[in-house]
DNA sequence: ATCAGAACCAATTTTGAATTGGTTTTGGTT
DNA sequence: AACCAAAACCAATTCAAAATTGGTTCTGAT
């Protein structure tokens, strides 16, 4: 092995990157891989890439590898990281941050098929005879409403604010009574959500759904 | 091995789930394991366990186990998911309906401290000599709206539309000018925003980040 | 003293075996 | 022939150990 100098290793690595076919997500050789076909040997390849990682152009992870560009800011909170932090009345909030606009989307976009579907869920809520059936046409109706906004992204993160709040609500059954009482505020907030659905009136979807979790916090503070 | 009636193994296999000390998660043991403590058959056990299943008592995944209550909707898109299903467009819609409700929070939350940082990475993000740095700066200023939301739930959620941004938009770097023009649209909208938010003018941190992100919206279009 | 290469360590990924529910086959009984 | 329990097999998932990867220390040559 000819010795070169830490200048040339990096020359080198630099050619190697400019060049080089790297897969979709920049991940570059394994050291001992790259350094055998640079040939040099892994130490200065090793400070080079410290070198490149100091200047943003590469980034390095042990276990993982070493891969082109900044490191990705690892901010992504997994679902279990999500339950842990937050509670009932924060994700209540989050809500009614989030779902009023996702049915001002709907009413922009639903199908017709959608809507059908959101009165179906509506009906079947109100006829459910147990407060675990309720709950099930309910979160279908909510869910519906997501589909109808035709932005998977959004449905992605309607699922995700969803799959926390289960598991923060996770075992909170309600025993009395068996089931929803005729005049369950929900019933009539529902329908109002999704006539301004069907009416293709953003502002009024975002509005009815918007008083809806209001009414459904309220009543959740009443509880605590 | 005395043969039993079916609704005999029912009434046993309740009783167990009313007396069984269970894990946190619900799971029952292993149906082999199950059938042989009970003292009847896999097969009537499987029965039994199909018919409370029906009920929503319990439910079932091969490779999982059986679990008391109803089958969560495993709707959860994970980031891959979501990164395989949507396009820099929907991202744009997403951001679109959910920032600016993020913003409205911040505005009615946040901290000095936190506006100090806004400001802050305002500034660095104005001073940026490359593009590369100009996006992080850019990234952490609205991550920072989204800490002031004092929502961890909407931080998460916004974590996760951005996981899923930087994947889908990956690679696409600009490579002419090598930094921002000191036009650059967006410094005059952040600094719109973040007095906005300072105010604590909801209403205007939101109408502010949707015009900024209307114009981010409109220079990707221009770039199509 | 310095440095390259080897050896070792910690974080992560990969792989194959084990486990679990679901289904089919087998053989005994009626 | 019909029925059913048990065994065998299949598909989905989990788990543990081996392999891989970057990070650091040790060793021996110069």
């Amino acid at each position: 092995m000819i010795e070169i100098t830490d200048a040339a290793v990096l020359t080198r690595v630099r050619d190697f990157l400019a060049t080089a076919a790297l897969p979709d997500d920049g991940r570059l050789p394994p050291e001992r891989e790259l350094a055998q076909s640079l040939e040099v040997g892994r130490g200065a390849l090793r400070k080079a890439l410290a070198t490149l990682q100091s200047e943003g152009v590469v980034w390095r992870h042990v276990g993982k590898g070493t891969f082109t560009g900044e490191r990705p800011i690892d901010t992504v909170a997994d679902i279990n990281a999500m339950v842990q932090r937050t509670n009932p009345l924060e994700v209540m909030s989050a809500r009614i941050a989030f779902e009023p606009e996702v049915a001002r989307c709907a009413a922009l976009y639903a199908t017709a098929g959608q809507v059908a579907e959101m009165r179906s869920c509506m009906l079947k809520a109100q006829q459910a005879p147990t407060w675990r059936q309720y709950e099930q046409w309910d979160n279908k109706l909510h869910r519906t409403i997501g589909e109808a906004s035709q932005n998977s992204l959004l449905l992605g993160l309607l699922d995700t604010l969803n799959a926390v709040r289960r598991a923060v609500t996770w075992g909170r059954l309600r025993d009395t009574p068996l089931r929803p009482p005729g005049d369950h505020h929900s019933f009539e907030e529902h329908t109002r959500i999704v006539a301004a659905i069907a009416d293709r009136d953003g502002a009024g979807a975002a509005d009815a759904m918007r008083r809806h979790l209001r009414s459904v916090e309220s009543h959740m503070r009443d509880r605590l």
